[in-house]
DNA sequence: ATTAGTGTGGTGTATATACTACACACTACA
DNA sequence: TGTAGTGTGTAGTATATACACCACACTAAT
């Protein structure tokens, strides 16, 4: 499972190096801030995935998805955190309460949200 | 805000304790399975909270929301962690959206979604 | 044959997390 | 005056987190 997050950046990695020299183990870890030998340990999973703004960080670099990165490395978006923290009962409540909820429904209800019904 | 946590903690237990003598640092450092003089350095702002395990354990001896709790000490329950690692995008996206309603416009939504219109 | 670039192996480390063990001084009660 | 219970101070520790440093072997181009 953590071996998940590795194999899954390692892959979309090799997809975009095929296509651009730019995207070496080297210059992805130069770019994202890491050392080089660290970054390849991770995509083999032989180190646990860093820390949440280096995911952060590799994320926009790879054309990912910052929450499923995350999500694969076992963690969960600071700023999410921080909603959730803002006001705990609440969130804890709704959260909770989605949680067994189909994806359609629940994103039928994003858009209801967003189209300002509520 | 760290320090917050304790305040809060030792304000709650001594509300107890004036009525119940089981609610003194050693008994209730017993019952969640924490060293005595740990508890009151938490009370007291000296340590850091303890880990969400203890936590939760508290709120519960302490008949205390574990969300509330949990968030005081700047941490979010392990199960909400959880709910948005299986669908990261999508409670992403729900979180964020809801992050600027106000309370009762997300508790109206709570309560639809409770009486099964979804 | 040098140079630039590739991935990777081995080793070390600073900081944080989450505690425990034990002793001490004080109070209340029998 | 002993016994039980109170809170707290000092000290130490095991484990995890989050990395960096350097060296090596290999490939491709000049």
């Amino acid at each position: 499972m953590a071996n998940e997050f590795g194999r899954y950046l390692r892959k979309k990695r090799e997809k975009l190096r095929r296509r651009d020299p730019r995207y070496s183990v080297r210059k992805v870890a130069d770019r994202v801030g890491l050392e080089p030998s660290y970054l390849s340990k991770i995509e083999r999973g032989l180190q646990a995935p860093p820390s949440s703004e280096k995911i952060a960080l590799l994320a926009e670099d790879l054309q990912e998805d910052r929450d499923v990165l995350l999500a694969l490395a076992g963690k969960v978006s600071p700023d999410l955190l921080e909603v959730i923290r803002r006001r705990p009962a609440l969130f804890g409540q709704i959260i909770r309460e989605l949680r067994d909820l189909p994806d359609h429904a629940v994103l039928r209800l994003v858009r209801e949200v967003r189209d300002g019904k509520w």
